[in-house]
DNA sequence: CTTGTAATTTTGATTCCTGAAAATTAAAGG
DNA sequence: CCTTTAATTTTCAGGAATCAAAATTACAAG
């Protein structure tokens, strides 16, 4: 049985090639991720090598095996299940579960990660919507856009929030561009940086254009 | 804060405290409970005194300072607290929880603690009919009986079972001896090493009277 | 082609927890 | 008082995961 280490370590290799495919994950990403020094990163990296759950390229990178990515996908679902359950059942808030999650998605045994899922009802997504594999370890690709990059008179539905520090989830939850929350783009300035939506309530809402890249959102057609 | 190891051996000192009080808790007991050779059960115990959680006396055995059954009781309270929400809110087997306590009892947040006890209700015993610790640290003393050392004739209402064993406790369960349920004790063969006891189905059940001192009950006025 | 820089790897230590096996101690029995 | 036995302690070693710091490599810029 892996480890919490090293099911933390697979775990961050797998969001960090989401974030960018096709190339190899570097060693000082996932030092970084994981908060250590590169050298215990190297090393590690190595190990799981050596366990047949990533390949590794000296001085390339790593990526994921088949083995690596089937942990990876479990692992997201223990700690995205658990996070929803936390905001269904526990009624914790939504922006403080990922960091519950962290510890707890290590322990749920199978039996009690599919007690909470078929009381969830099989939920698709997670409480800062993302995707939650299923148990047989499928996972939906989104097809979804970062606010950022859209264009001003959208319409759309906040649909994920890319983004777990509770801080910029409080401010997106002060706000109200929870996901499920449909929104109205009202204008994209690219030399100020920002862009201004306007919320069901008709209040407006500027965020600069880092933070828009974070939240992305299902276009809707408008009903002219 | 403490290890999960630091927390299992501090849990298991307490327990075994409460079994044999008064008098120091060997080294040999710890390494039987923790699973581990006898020079590792000492390794740890100093360690543990070093950092103020136990008083070690050398060839005499060990005893939890006021810091260390602080700290024992958080963790049975966790445990327990964690036993009974997933008996009750996921329904889970009674029988089986103990196991996945072992491992949630490390990782629970103070907070979700708080929300599991109050949508408990703040109950004040786990499945197994086990004491669960206030959050400031204050555990019932139960006053109950083992079974096996009653007499005949007795009336009692099952209260706590003493034994985590799914195995034991499953039995238990088939025979209907479950924490709650009331009983006549209609016979003690002390030669035989048996009791007989009738259930409120007035179906009898006979057990040796090893399993019967695991089985505590809290004796009725009978109404006769 | 050389140099500077950034990323990576290597080396050596350290902490925590563990087992194996030998040495010590305490207690009990003759 | 000596001997046996059981419990305990000591010593040594090893695996997992880490850091610090030096060495190496790759690469881009001059």
């Amino acid at each position: 049985m892996p480890s919490s280490t090293v099911e933390n370590y697979i775990k961050q290799i797998y969001l960090a090639q989401q974030s960018a495919p096709g190339i190899l994950v570097p060693m000082g990403k996932i030092a970084a991720l994981m908060q250590v020094v590169p050298g215990t990163a190297t090393a590690m990296v190595k190990a799981l090598a050596e366990s047949g759950l990533v390949t590794y390229e000296p001085r390339g990178g790593t990526s994921l095996t088949e083995g690596g990515e089937s942990l990876a996908l479990h692992v997201l679902r223990r700690h995205r299940l658990v996070e929803q359950f936390l905001v269904e059942f526990l009624g914790l808030d939504w922006t403080e579960v990922h960091e519950e999650a962290e510890g707890l998605e290590h322990v749920i045994s199978e039996r009690v990660l599919e007690r909470m899922d078929s009381l969830l009802g099989h939920p698709k997504f997670d409480p800062h919507g993302d995707p939650i594999p299923t148990s047989a370890g499928v996972m939906e690709s989104s097809g979804l856009d970062p606010l950022g990059a859209c264009g001003a008179g959208l319409h759309a539905r906040i649909s994920r929030i890319l983004d777990q520090d509770p801080a910029f989830l409080q401010f997106v939850d002060r706000s109200g561009l929870t996901p499920g929350v449909v929104i109205r783009l009202v204008s994209v300035d690219r030399a100020a940086d920002a862009v201004t939506i306007e919320a069901e309530s008709k209040a407006t809402v500027t965020l600069g254009l880092g933070a828009a890249m974070k939240i992305l959102v299902h276009t809707l057609e408008m009903a002219t």
